[in-house]
DNA sequence: TGACGAAATTGGAACGTTCCAAATAAAGGA
DNA sequence: TCCTTTATTTGGAACGTTCCAATTTCGTCA
């Protein structure tokens, strides 16, 4: 049953060749002549050979696999991502580890630690909450590339490619403003994070500009899931001041937030405004639509990916920071008019 | 930059020991003296050694890699099967190659065969529509073993596990029915597959089995995603004999079905019964909560983890075939009224 | 005809492990 | 003290590739 594997000897015995020339044909390098390839690869073809590239970048080749480690494969948003990425890795002939963290420091560094004992040439990460640049050094120092994805990591040498949450926030409120609203709440995402953060940013500021007082009662944190949107959306309607809008930390939030209002009664897109960040797949297609602030997870997973690619084959090309444009999508669910004359007369 | 790998033999010299020596403390054999190996742990850390498997297997070693293959990671439900299958694989010490194949046959030959060059020592494959089991012909003769999950592949010799789609489907046509219904559509799926013609199955007799003539015309396959479900419950909105239920193929159609019935102003759960299947993540969630087939993903990962791990170890198991129970999760978007005695009373 | 260079082919060392057989060290026993 | 055992340690071959340097094969030119 177990049976022996079948090596370039075993190819060169059978072609009547040696196995340097099998090795020439497997990279198909132009000095064999025709009729010696056409022999060995009849050879490779009836001994069904499977290249042993283990033994092949033990040589010193580099290694073609890539490492991708997401902190949370069941949100649509990073299922996407690792689609992205999985796309442009597959067309460059790699082949990605993938694990899923769960937001669980002690399993991102096994992983990451297993994956470099597996030889990765590269990895992309999606920072569990609370990597520090620590947990990196190693990778970096050892001439590994990282390319670090959706989250920053203070300190950290490596590139990395996040999207712009202050402007999406910033436009996504005044969206809202423009529609009127001038209670607005920001619904969702743990306190603690920087895209939280950033993204709390963009909020504040596009209230200040427009000179409304934003309440620090109306930014409710929550888990940054369908579960915590619907819990922070009632929080927020039990508020002395009740918020007639919100902008939710992602798009997951944001759907908790219209079961919330649905349970209440309330229908998102006509007595609240929703909106939402980063237009996961089912954005388009739920009812109402919702409106938010495109990130497009799956380009942001190409790009990514060549990103990496491009470490990888450059060899030690320096840390570059990307920051991924954002748009913001107006759909159903802010209650926006169906096109824009009728905007402009709605508010004229 | 690109600095010389640190190896056994670097962390032996500095050990001042042999590599031989070395290799016995990587492996925690009993053999080496106390002191002996607390002086090569040291040099490890000092040369911040990292562990090279790829030499290692190449000389004997089982490879601790397995390959996953899912045909379309952007659907929860595969996303939660992967993240099932990663956290049984990760804590038995392995690491997982993963792709996506998104129903492509060229990709997924493309993927299996490359994870096989790099030495995966199992394969959890679910197929893409159209495999064949000469597609997995080469992977079985080698003698890797392979757990089929989801989808069936006809003629395989290897081990299988899957839902059982007709019990399934049959309790969910039981539940419709038991609720008055008497006019019951099933919605989406691609009318290839054999998923499909199990789930469709167990709708028949369900039919059957209460004397209720099943329409053709109410069996309406589209793509099994959201836009699929919304443009499928359009069509049959629009059958003369219009059904005022319907059990859909799986989550996803079943979440397009209810943004299909609320963009005709109709209110799932009210004024239509859907079921969906798959018990996706946000079927709970979801407003209305979604009626549903529990198939446990996340669960059936762990399970399919679970076997293909047993062959790993058992060398060569012969193929077993196991159907996941399944079971139905009555929410609201069916419209049963909220507890058993209701239940009964309405019907009574 | 012999020499020369280009084209094609080849043997062998090397990559970083493991594991076997053999060597050495330590510890008893006579 | 010397011989056995037992407990450790070790050199070297092997795993399946690649690649360098060396060799063989040929057609060509003087």
């Amino acid at each position: 049953m177990a049976k022996e594997r079948t090596t370039v000897i075993d190819i060169a015995r059978r072609a009547g060749v040696s196995k340097s020339t099998v090795s020439l044909v497997l990279q198909n390098s132009p000095l064999v002549g025709a009729d010696t390839r056409e022999k060995v690869n009849a050879a490779i073809r009836e001994l069904d050979y499977v290249y042993n590239r283990a033994a092949a970048n033990l040589r010193g080749a580099r290694s073609r696999v890539a490492g991708i480690v997401v902190n949370d494969l069941t949100n649509s948003f990073f299922a996407e991502l690792a689609v992205g990425m999985d796309m442009v890795m597959q067309s460059a002939g790699f082949v990605q580890f993938l694990a899923n963290t769960g937001e669980n420091l002690d399993r991102q560094r096994e992983v990451i630690a297993s994956m470099r004992e597996h030889g990765i040439s590269g990895l992309i990460l999606s920072p569990a909450r609370g990597t520090t640049s620590a947990d990196l050094k190693p990778l970096v120092e050892a001439g590994v590339p990282v390319v670090l994805v959706v989250r920053a990591v203070a300190g950290a040498k490596t590139s990395s490619l996040m999207s712009d949450n202050a402007g999406g926030a910033w436009a996504a409120v005044e969206h809202l403003i423009g529609l009127g609203h001038r209670r607005i709440a920001f619904l969702g995402g743990f306190a603690d994070t920087a895209v939280f953060a950033e993204r709390v940013r963009g909020f504040r500021s596009a209230l200040a500009a427009a000179r409304l007082s934003g309440r620090e009662e109306w930014i409710i944190p929550s888990a940054p899931s369908r579960a915590g949107g619907a819990q922070a959306v009632e929080t927020a309607l039990g508020r002395p001041e009740r918020p007639t809008a919100a902008l939710c930390f992602n798009d997951a939030v944001a759907f908790g937030a219209c079961d919330g209002l649905r349970a209440k009664n309330l229908e998102p897109g006509r007595d609240f405004a929703v909106v939402g960040f980063d237009d996961v797949i089912e954005a388009k297609t739920a009812v109402p639509a919702l409106t938010t602030v495109s990130v497009d997870p799956q380009g942001m997973g190409r790009r990514a990916a060549q990103m990496l690619l491009g470490q990888i084959s450059a060899g030690a090309a320096d840390a570059e920071t990307v920051t991924a444009g954002v748009r913001l999508v107006v759909r159903e669910s802010s209650g926006a008019p169906r096109n824009e004359e009728a905007r402009e007369e709605a508010f004229a």
